[in-house]
DNA sequence: GTCTACTATGCAAAATGTTGCATATCAATG
DNA sequence: CATTGATATGCAACATTTTGCATAGTAGAC
């Protein structure tokens, strides 16, 4: 039930209607938990029946209505509760590292190219945390709690990603002294 | 289609029982890959379906008999043709940092909480890639190539996991932070 | 005016993953 | 000889996620 209070999450603050909510997962919170619009919308109604979210229509000019959600008090219990249950350590699952078990000297330029790519995508989701914390999280001691808690995932983030240019460029080098000569 | 790509990553040296490999998913490749035993023996089937893999039964003493297990040649094709394939960046999705973004005054004890147990699980972690590095991993320039290519997978879950501990030092301070005083 | 792109929501089928249960052999403990 | 625990395999139900498709309004380019 994850991705409900995901949802849930990402309406504390502001309320949106599914297609907004999609286009959020794909930044900010999305960083932390991605969900394609299908899954949000059949959650939506999931959530709606439950009465942990109210729906209103919102008429628009120049573009089709929207239907807002927003949270209610019963949602918002829930999701309070929720924060208190334990959570069970992810598991981790990357084909890029099962492929890398089955580095062969036929297939090493190919892993090259791969690492290559996921290192530029890192790049730019870098730069976009980066933006985000010069902008609004300077001095995290200073911030109001909840503040704090998404600091700390943004930092997490940069950590991470910041660790996984270095293994990157740790790999290519690496995958570099694979070659047709010392198979 | 990836967890039967993997199960065969898994029996690309060794035959394995189902038994076995879900033991092996719990440690190696499974650090990267996480199975139960009941979609390991699902994924048995239909690779055995297609031919993939060829079974047969081991008796054994003291135990129950098992099945074991082994690559066909078809099967080597097709994970040799799988790596090629182009991979997507995974969506990461961890409760805990969609937990952060509901951080107040009353549950940041319970944050810290969760922390501390992952802080501990990842120490447990680091210690045995470690000792796995240490024991066959020492120089990785001179490993044959396949090795190479599960150092840089073993490599990545260490620098990962030693940059999560520094993380969830920083968490717990921050978190420090947050009393009544100051909400 | 037609094509492309963005906004906006949704259904249905298939694949994947989780949970709970069921069964059975054998060894060791008490 | 009853219980516990490790070994060993599996079914069935359910939940979740992915994939492909379908629809529709509006704006802007050409």
């Amino acid at each position: 039930m994850a991705l409900g209070h995901a949802i849930m999450t990402a309406l504390l603050e502001d309320d949106l209607s599914g297609y907004e909510l999609a286009k959020d997962f794909e930044t900010s919170l999305g960083f932390f938990w991605q969900a394609s619009h299908q899954q949000i919308y059949q959650e939506l109604r999931k959530l709606s029946d439950k009465h942990w979210l109210s729906k209103r229509e919102v008429t628009q000019r120049g573009k089709p209505n929207k239907i807002v959600y927003g949270m209610t008090k019963s949602g918002r219990e829930a999701l309070a509760q929720w924060v208190f249950t334990s959570t069970r350590t992810q598991a981790a699952k990357d084909d890029l590292l099962v492929k890398l078990y089955n580095l062969e000297v036929d297939n090493a330029a190919h892993m090259a190219s791969e690492v290559t790519a996921r290192r530029e995508e890192m790049m730019q989701r870098l730069y976009l945390y980066e933006k985000i914390r010069r902008r609004h999280y300077s001095v995290p001691e200073l911030l109001p709690t909840r503040r704090k808690g998404v600091y700390l995932a943004l930092a997490l983030g940069i950590h991470q990603g910041e660790q996984f240019l270095a293994w990157c460029d740790e790999a290519l080098d690496l995958l570099g002294t694979v070659n047709p000569g010392n198979a």
